[in-house]
DNA sequence: ATATATGTGTAACGATTGTTATAGATGTCG
DNA sequence: CGACATCTATAACAATCGTTACACATATAT
């Protein structure tokens, strides 16, 4: 359907503007804000473009997003598929780790995951609601704390353990269970991941 | 302001429907759809209410969330201070893993967690944004998989680990440091986390 | 140059958003 | 029984949502 750099039948108005270029300022946004959290009209305003550009050249507004997600996919989120082709499992998995936390806490594009943030719709309106669910996992997470400290005074936590670390390790865990939930993950199966879990923490 | 049971004035009309079960019906569609994703047309319906009640009860929407996180917070979720309650550590944490596995995948209720799904928003309108963020993560698990399939047969991997589980495992690791980057931990703070994760499984 | 095809800008579309004014219903209190 | 206070229902509000009709600009092809 769609042609930009040949020249195959009669050619009319040529674009004005970098497909990519366009693309990139809608994924930063959908990133930020989430699809809902997105309209029409901020991005206009991030694209520089008008509406009936926009469709011509990328389709609705879902259709859109698909675009960006999946420029997303190929661009940034490859510093997975980067560290898959490390030479050894041990380097993989080193890298893994590794490279999320750097992707996760670069301050050149929206901080986070666009595949939890751009769900996570958070137009300027809906900002406060967020913030609450996130203040809610944070009690969660000083709950568990104030418990480690507990159980270092027993005796039953080594006194070399950071309790703030472990308890942000924790809750990283289960955290991660609350995703793969969201991603349909039977019970059978997340028993298996928590079942892993408790083993390597040695319980 | 509000006063509900006692009479102090006149009294007028008392009010005609249950409270903590309008709230209820509110949480449900909220854990469901996220706040964005839950219109105050759909609130009306799911709560039998029309909307001055709506309003004149919880006040707008943004309250009528915060209530309904609230009553989250301190019902559903009640699950994990209820694993910090057991007599030693090893059970806390094992209660802590069992309980959200249960939580998480309770067919009495939304699955997943209200504090992220009630962030990730989606309307019917947004729903297959959604599908598509999570297609993606679990094209990233796919890869995992296929990378530990290798590092097994190459003998760097025990052959009696389950690939499937071990790479959920890794990936609910990876989606909880994304959850930790949403609450705004720091590279610091995150980099000790994965510190940890990499120590506990081995490397 | 003329015809044609495509892009751009303005301005509007109907639908839905959250919210409220208004009128009527229904209870309590003097 | 009134007088009053509160709740309920209908219907509308302005604002914003995603989307598109229309007129005009600008390129290629003959």
């Amino acid at each position: 359907m769609r042609q930009s750099g040949k020249t195959l039948k009669k050619m009319g108005r040529p674009r004005g503007f970098d497909e990519g270029a366009a693309l990139d300022a809608a994924m930063r946004l959908f990133w930020e804000r989430g699809y809902e959290g997105t309209s029409m009209a901020d991005l206009t305003k991030a694209m520089g473009l008008n509406p009936p550009s926009i469709y011509a050249a990328f389709g609705d507004k879902k259709s859109l997003f698909t675009l960006a997600a999946k420029r997303y996919a190929e661009g940034p989120a490859q510093y997975q598929a980067r560290a898959l082709s490390e030479p050894t499992l041990r380097e993989v998995i080193l890298a893994l780790f590794r490279n999320t936390v750097e992707f996760l806490t670069d301050s050149g594009h929206p901080s986070g995951c666009m595949t939890l943030t751009g769900a996570m719709a958070c137009g300027v309106e809906a900002n406060s609601a967020k913030e609450f669910m996130t203040e809610i996992r944070k009690q969660n997470e000083a709950g568990l704390k104030s418990r480690l400290q507990q159980a270092r005074k027993s005796g039953e936590l080594a006194a070399d353990v950071n309790v703030d670390d472990y308890a942000r390790y924790l809750s990283t865990l289960l955290g991660g269970l609350a995703i793969q939930a969201a991603n349909g993950v039977s019970r059978k199966e997340m028993k298996r991941i928590a079942d892993i879990a408790v083993r390597h923490i040695g319980y």
